[in-house]
DNA sequence: AAGGCAATTGACTTTTACGTAAATCCTGTA
DNA sequence: TACAGGATTTACGTAAAAGTCAATTGCCTT
């Protein structure tokens, strides 16, 4: 595994601007290194980068894709802290869910428009 | 089933604003009957919000859903409009598959942060 | 008929998530 | 050393999706 990309690497690999990058830095969810002032990304960054698109394909805001990268960061804290977070997961996870539902929905949805289409076809062939 | 519903009466069963439904109808997403000047909305228009509302949970744009939606009620065309239609399903159906693999890589992710708060608490037990 | 309340319209504002442009700064190469 | 090509910073711009506010308007009730 490499251990540095440079931004213009990843905007290739991503398909997003080097905008988009620099955007989601100033809004701290990402933090690459640096040499001199050129932004240098690790591996971590990378992955993380991935988990940012992944947030936002299923339509995540920036605020909500920034809290659940802070919780996967937070430190080990006291009980009531790990308590909160495990809250936080399962909220996540319900949001999940339903989208998942959703999804299983419009699927439906599509299959009759799809099947509907056929039938239309067939019935085209039919009367030629 | 009723035959009408008032604005707000949809507002409340699905948590939204009025403003948002007459957004959406200055959108063409929906088309309700009048009485008057007042707008009277009948089950299929509920049906109608109810996709739109999907839509947006899984993140599609005000015109991403106008598509959907158009698509689903094109009339009987000619062969190549009935082809050309499948193949938006198709598509429609491959943003739904890796929206669904989004959903199950962020899901492991969420179970592997929650096995880590548990084995958190679990050090913090032993620990006292 | 007057008052009250919900609905409508229209205009302006806000927030989010970047796009775009201009000026500056490195850095390797010829 | 000159310079071409990226990278950075700063600042302003913009499209989408509503929110907010004000002025009416229609309808019901007392």
């Amino acid at each position: 595994m490499r251990e540095f990309y440079t931004i213009t690497e990843l905007t290739r690999e991503f398909g997003v601007s080097t905008r988009t990058l620099r955007f989601y830095e100033d809004e701290g969810l990402l933090k690459p290194t640096r040499r001199g002032r050129t932004r240098l990304y690790r591996p971590a960054d990378r992955e993380l980068l991935k988990q940012i698109l992944r947030g936002k394909r299923l339509g995540f805001s920036i605020a909500e894709i920034r809290e659940i990268i802070e919780m996967y960061k937070a430190p080990p804290g006291a009980e009531g802290q790990m308590r909160q977070i495990i809250a936080k997961i399962a909220e996540k996870r319900a949001q999940l869910e339903q989208k998942r539902r959703d999804i299983e929905e419009s699927m439906l949805e599509l299959d009759a428009a799809e099947e509907n289409c056929i039938e239309r076809l067939a019935e085209l062939d039919v009367s030629q």
